[in-house]
DNA sequence: CGGGGCTATGTCATATTGGACATACGCGAT
DNA sequence: ATCGCGTATGTCCAATATGACATAGCCCCG
């Protein structure tokens, strides 16, 4: 893994090469972070497309502007069920999300 | 939509065609579940394959025998994170998950 | 007819995630 | 340098998801 990813996985909250290597999750884990990256990149990358600043995305998400920053940044507090809403919601199909998470495959 | 699929919709929690009709996120919402779905299939599909018992893949999972249950069956209450964890944990890929995906297209 | 193994459903206390707010940062224009 | 605008980050507490447990239903075997 790149130093650079793994800096910003650190800053995003997540623990990167830790304990939780000897479990038998994290194989499983790694993946998830992946994926949510991905997703993460396609929220902000449809809503660039869209003219949206974060804070009107978030008006028409009904969220808040600091909680669509933090999906950006997949920061550990933003679920997954949050980033895929938000997709969905942003004009994103099936297809496109499909897409999205084959682009995880490299991790 | 099969008015079965509703049923068991509705069964597992979710309001099929209620009053957030008229709310911008009803299209996105209705995705939502369908992916949802199409994901609890993949869990289930994939344990089965497996020859695991929803007991012994909770285990696996440090969950309980219950959530892997409401999971399969898309109960509102799991969250698409635990689905992932789940797929990414039983040996999903990205691509697995992307095809899985793709087949909530139809809807 | 049990009994055992597996899945379904409901509830609860605890843990995690949510929106909101405040505030800091970056950056271009004046 | 000071706005103005957009984004980032941190902290609240309200809302939602979690594992655990209890219990019920279903088959199949004896």
């Amino acid at each position: 893994m790149k130093t650079d990813k793994k800096a910003r996985l650190e800053r995003a909250g997540w623990r990167v090469g830790d304990a939780a290597d000897f479990l038998g999750l994290s194989a499983g884990e790694r993946r998830f972070v992946d994926l949510k990256l991905a997703l993460a990149t396609g929220v902000r990358q449809l809503r660039e497309r869209q003219g949206l600043t974060q804070a009107a995305l978030a008006k028409q998400l009904r969220s808040s502007q600091s909680r669509i920053a933090k999906m950006e940044a997949a920061d550990a507090s933003v679920s997954l069920d949050l980033m895929m809403r938000s997709l969905l919601n942003i004009g994103a199909t099936p297809r496109d999300i499909a897409k999205l998470i084959r682009k995880a495959e490299a991790a």
